[in-house]
DNA sequence: CATGAATGAGAGTTCATTCAT
DNA sequence: TATGAATGAACTCTCATTCAT
């Protein structure tokens, strides 16, 4: 299962070096597109040679893979830290707005070339897809304990989920010229509180 | 502006070729992806030379602008048609949902390809931005002839149109085992009813 | 079967270039080594671009292998032409001496280079096989025709054939100074014949 | 001549290493082919580190030779054992076939290494001509004082060692489905016979 | 107008060799 | 001495684009 050739770094060094090789191609990858980006590109950005990316890595998708794991568990760690089932459940849904916001300031222009990757590679649409079910499967566990409506309670996460997603993407690019951004949250807000309907319990 | 080498095919023969051209490309493009689909390929598809192809377009990604316009503008056409003013609104809700649907299963896979494209090409982004701006404004002019608040509209509008892209995508790939489609259809029509009010005349 | 890739070509112009760049191909790689020779070597010495060598061959391993193909069977039918079953056997295996003599000359290196591939390669390992297979079978029938005893007809005409292929070799290098070439040509004669003994019918 | 960055070992561990370089390495190249042999696949092979390898030898290459020299050598010696005047000569004979089987089981990829790698290699291609006439003068020598016709015995000689060459590589790698192997080693031995004539002290 | 053979720059990847530790 | 991480030149192969016919 393991791959012979690349090894798991050991030294401090290395696995900082390896750290830098993820961070720096990712980003390039994800600004720059996956195939405009070249091995030679990452090496010079990462400053190491393109012959040591190769001890780390299997190859150059081998490098997207890994900034899609790194990366992608640390937006579903921003999440999982606002979720504390005690708080009220608006106020969270407040905060894991504002986390999810900051992930999409990091990352926006990952999600577009992953969609496209997902396309034509398999393991990229797994990862991406078992993502977002741990998020989505996350919400619903805090809205069945706050004592929410269970039924279609799936579908319901899923609408919010996309609705969360498309307002992070608005505010994140600014692309429409005229849209007030602090009423579109509050609407958003307020669509995800009908949506859920009042907890049996309040 | 206009390149010299590219000519305007006047033959109807030749209007049908770069036609042809664009269609066959255009899809490859969007089944296989953009990177994969090669000029030989198109070539193959479309029963024509590679050399020809040079002769009605600047380059390979003049061929995904073109089919990005040709298609684009279809979809929107698809979304005219459904937008009768003095139809009841929530109809007209339902049979756009339905043509988007029509749209997405033409044409999903473009949209992952485009979304990565638009990171890196300003022409694409700006070719998508107006579609998807002539969309909502469309959307917009319909909601306050029928008499909605018009209060946040525009935010209003594009919460929804993301709404219905999202119920698209879900209902053409059925990703998430598990999910009801039709309850989630039901669920994002309530919502959008919930997030327009009443109209005013009514 | 047949690769979709690499065209078989039709015209005459495209035949005389794939055998321009096998004949080329083939020949560098048994002057210089099958590594040492690089596909732009191959390319530059052909008078052609690198890419037009993957449009008629897969990649570089099968230039060598139509190389082998091409002009192992060329040494073949060398051998054929001298096998007159009619024809005095002795005066048969001179000729057939000179006839293997101006292959070596050609394909000298090619041995040795091939010898070597064939430790890891499957497929050349079996065309140099089967070469060296219609050669012994051609002259186990010659000889039976002949009238020779057939008794361990095989195991002779193997020896026989090692015989001529070591003298073959020791007259295209003339490696160790003091031999007397004519001398040794007369023995490698003389013990063929000894090993065959006498034909029944003489 | 000598190169000043490898030195010689003087300790006894220094040079249990760089012999276990040398056997580990040139098994290798010999199995596998001196191209798909790495540095790495050595140092692993031999327990070393990659670097150290080049305290010991200039390049890949040397290992190569040193290896070759060490067991060209050890072939010959085998060969030595065997060649005791005063025996028997045919007895001699067949234990020199028995010496040289043994040797070919151990080394016989080398030969197509070493004979592919001859042609490129102006250093490789002296030593193994030197082990070889090395050889083939010592057989000269044992047939001279066995008393037999000293007329063209270097041309002898080199056939006959061809001959055995031949035979060896015949047994060692039984190519050749349907040969009686016994009656193969029969008529050879009868051919040296042939060959030599008798001798004159007989 | 049309062809498709030809081009060649540039991609990912390997590995003999070096060097900081 | 010894390590093994690091280097970077060189390799094979691809494909958007051109051009002789």
């Amino acid at each position: 299962m393991e791959n012979v050739k690349t090894r798991e770094p050991q030294q401090k060094r290395s696995i900082e070096k390896k750290n830098r090789i993820i961070e720096t191609g990712f980003r390039l990858m994800c600004e720059n597109g996956y195939q405009k980006t070249t091995t030679a590109d990452i090496a010079k950005a990462a400053g190491v040679s393109t012959g040591i990316i190769y001890s780390y890595f299997k190859d150059k998708r081998d490098i997207f893979i890994c900034g899609l794991e790194t990366y992608g568990n640390q937006t579903l760690l921003l999440v999982y830290e606002q979720i504390t089932p005690n708080l009220d459940v608006y106020k969270s849904m407040e905060t894991i707005i504002d986390s999810l916001i900051q992930s999409h300031k990091l990352f926006e222009n990952a999600h577009k070339e992953i969609a496209a990757l997902t396309m034509t590679d398999d393991t990229i649409a797994r990862i991406m897809f078992e993502t977002e079910l741990q998020i989505t499967k996350q919400l619903e566990q805090l809205l069945t304990k706050a004592g929410f409506d269970t039924q279609n309670l799936p579908e319901k996460t899923h609408i919010i989920y996309n609705l969360v997603e498309s307002l992070c993407h608005e505010l994140t690019f600014h692309q429409h010229e005229g849209l007030d951004y602090a009423s579109m949250r509050q609407i958003v807000t307020d669509t995800i509180v009908f949506i859920l309907g009042k907890p049996n319990n309040s």
